[in-house]
DNA sequence: ATCTAGTACTTGGTATTGCAAAGTACCAAG
DNA sequence: CTTGGTACTTTGCAATACCAAGTACTAGAT
């Protein structure tokens, strides 16, 4: 057990929760939700993310379109759909629960 | 994918936070730890609450007394240790980083 | 004494998933 | 046509939450 792995252990199980979180006010392809994690310093490399999108695509939360790029190939643009927008509310809420949870263990008994 | 097991999966990786949280301020032993961790909806069956405090104790973040019980066989009574309790400073703070971050995800760019 | 129930701890197998690394594919500039 | 940049995919590994079964000890009933 080593605390330098903690934040990524912590991360596993809310990946979900903030791409949703990210999509769900403009379309975005993968690169543009790297970076946005990123800047938060919830850093995503592609083996994760791309997997990722394809789980959250396969439950019908997300869904995308093609779309051709000036600088390489062409992109998947992700938008969140309806479904994905209730999915979203009720992880927002289980998340809020949670950290309530844990702040309640912040004193004794 | 599915959102019923959205909380389960949100626990990887912090459940040592919590376990660490629930000894800081006394001893417990396994099923001190169950109940307090329940009361917060945080529930974790055996066969992840044993293996978690093997392995805190092999990383030297808690150590363990035997204590003898009126009812049943003797208990491991956890405490946690000096080293445990740097440790647990550092990952209250990567948490309150963590939430943060996600916080910061509830407004478009 | 032996059996049963309750409690405490242990162990083996499975599924999930974050990650690293390698691979495929497309485009533009030199 | 080669090189470099970008975008997406796939494979294998490691960590770990969970389930299920098993071991071990004590106390009380038969």
């Amino acid at each position: 057990m080593n605390e330098d792995n903690f934040r990524s252990q912590m991360k596993k199980g809310i990946l979900e929760l903030c791409v949703l979180k990210v999509v769900q006010f403009q379309e975005c392809y993968a690169s543009n939700i790297s970076e946005r994690l990123k800047k938060v310093d919830l850093l995503v490399v592609e083996g994760t993310l791309y997997p990722l999108l394809t789980r959250l695509k396969n439950a019908g939360w997300i869904e995308y379109r093609w779309e051709e790029s000036k600088s390489g190939p062409p992109r998947k643009y992700y938008q969140i759909t309806e479904e994905g927008k209730v999915i979203l509310k009720k992880l927002e809420k289980e998340w809020d629960a949670l950290t309530q949870s844990i702040q309640s263990l912040n004193q004794p008994l």
